[in-house]
DNA sequence: ACCGCACCTGAAGGTGTGCTGAAGGCGGCG
DNA sequence: CGCCGCCTTCAGCACACCTTCAGGTGCGGT
C-alpha cells in the first residue's frame, strides 16, 4: 500500500502508533496533534486520505471535516469513541468515507484505510522484490526506503523484469518488449543493465545467466 | 503447479488433507497446527503464498495475517468460518490475496491458491528427480533445497536427461540433442557429464551405461 | 589374472560473452 | 540558439566457459 496519509489525533499514544503501523504498511505519514495547520498541510502535503479524530482540544472535528472536503479531495476516515454514537452518523452523513471505533485493533484501521484508498482509486501498485519497490503508476523506484533515480528506459527495463521475477529473461525478449526491436542491436541491454545495476547499489538482485539472459530474483537470506 | 505453501491450520484432520492434496498439486508444503513459529517458518521456508486459518488458538489471526505481510511478500489466503463476525472479516479479506469460507471443497480450495499464485507470478515450472529439482523457467537446479550452480551447457545436459529419465540415452543423441552436432566430437560429453556429476554431488543419479550411453534415475533405496 | 577398450578427470589453450568507460548524436527545455 | 541529459554505439578488457589433449582408472572379456 502506497499513499500519502495525514493523521490528526490528540492522543500521542495512538497517534504515534498508528503513524509507525501506517508506515510499516508502506504509506508516506504526516502526523499532527491539532488541527490548527490543517489548510497548509493539505496543500503541501496533499495526502490521498486523512485520519481525523474527531474530538480535538480547539477547532471543532467536523469543521476540520469539512475543511478537509473543501480544500482537498482527500478521503477521510474517523477516529471515534465508542459511546458517541451521535458522532458517527453524523460524521459518516457529513461525507465521512468511513470510521473506526477506539479503541481499534491497529490492523483493522490499517484494513480499513486500505479499503477507502482502494475504493477512491489511490491506492498505487507497487512491485516488491525484497527491499527494492516500484511504484509502477507513479514511476518511482526505491530501496529501502530510499528513492531511486532512474531513466525511463531504466525503468522500463526494471519493471518488465520486476514483472516476471524469478523468470529468465533473454535479451531478445527484453529488446522486444523495452525497445520494440526485432533484431539485435549491439549491446544495448547490457549497458542499460550495467547501469541499472549501478543504481540498484545490491548485485544480489539483478542476476545474469550466461548464455541465457537475465534474472531478477529476492536476495534468498 | 509448482510453489511453496505454508498452512496454518490448527484442524488435523483438515491440515493434512489440504496438504496432501496440495502436495499432489505439486506444491512444496509446510504444515503448522499454530503460528506460533511463523516469523521462522517464513524466514527459512519462504513461502510463495501462506494458507491462514483465521480462529487459530494462541496468537491472534489480525497479528499472523500482518505478520505475513510485513516480513515477506507472499501471497495470503484465508480460511474462515460461515459464522465469523461480519466486519472483523471484512478487515481481514481487505488484507489478504482471497479467502475460502469452510466448509470447502478441496478442488476449490487448490484452484483459489493457484489463482493467487498466477496472479502474483510465482507459479514455476520445474522437474523433479528424487531431491533434485530443475527450475526450467528460472535456469536454475537445486538438490535438497540448496541451488546448484551450473552452467549453460550443463543445464542443457541435464534438462535433456531429465526429460527422459530412466532412460538410457546415447552420447550421439545428446551430442545432436545438446550441441547440435552431427558427427561425434572427441570426449565432450564425457567432460561435461564429469563436471555435472561433481556438481550433483551424488553419484546415484547420472549413472554410466557402459557401452549405451548415460541413464539419469531417482535413487530407489 | 591379464589385456584392451571405454570411460574418467585434471590441466591448458582459445574463444565467446558480458562488463564498462568514453564519445557521438539526438531531443527537450530554458 | 545553446545547454544538458539520455540513448546508443564502439572498443578494450576480463573472465567464465568450452573444447581438446593426455594420462589414469576400472570394468569385462578371455
Amino acid at each position: 500500500m502506497v499513499a500519502r496519509v495525514l493523521v490528526v489525533e490528540d492522543a500521542e499514544a495512538i497517534r504515534t502508533a498508528v503513524g509507525i503501523a501506517l508506515e510499516e504498511a508502506g504509506c508516506e505519514v504526516l502526523t499532527r496533534a491539532d488541527g490548527e495547520l490543517l489548510e497548509r498541510d493539505l496543500a503541501a502535503f496533499r495526502p490521498d486520505l486523512v485520519l481525523l479524530d474527531v474530538m480535538l482540544p480547539g477547532r471543532d472535528g467536523f469543521v476540520l471535516l469539512e475543511l478537509v472536503r473543501e480544500l482537498s479531495n482527500a478521503g477521510i476516515v474517523l477516529l471515534t469513541a465508542r459511546d458517541a454514537v451521535e458522532d458517527r452518523l453524523h460524521g459518516l452523513r457529513t461525507g465521512a468515507d468511513d470510521y473506526v471505533v477506539k479503541p481499534f485493533v491497529l490492523a483493522e484501521l490499517i484494513a480499513r484505510v486500505e479499503a477507502v484508498l482502494r475504493r477512491m482509486g489511490r491506492l498505487r501498485t507497487v512491485l516488491e522484490i525484497g527491499d527494492l519497490a516500484i511504484d509502477v503508476e507513479a514511476s518511482s523506484v526505491s530501496r529501502a526506503g530510499r528513492p531511486l533515480e532512474l531513466t525511463a528506459t531504466e525503468l522500463k527495463l526494471l519493471t518488465f523484469l520486476a514483472g516476471r521475477r524469478d523468470k529468465v529473461v533473454g535479451k531478445a525478449q527484453l529488446l522486444a518488449a523495452v525497445w520494440g526491436y526485432d533484431d539485435y542491436a549491439a549491446n544495448l541491454v547490457e549497458v542499460h543493465v550495467s547501469a541499472l545495476r549501478r543504481k540498484l547499489g545490491s548485485p544480489a538482485l539483478l542476476h545474469t545467466i550466461r548464455g541465457a539472459g537475465y534474472l531478477l530474483r529476492e536476495p534468498t537470506e
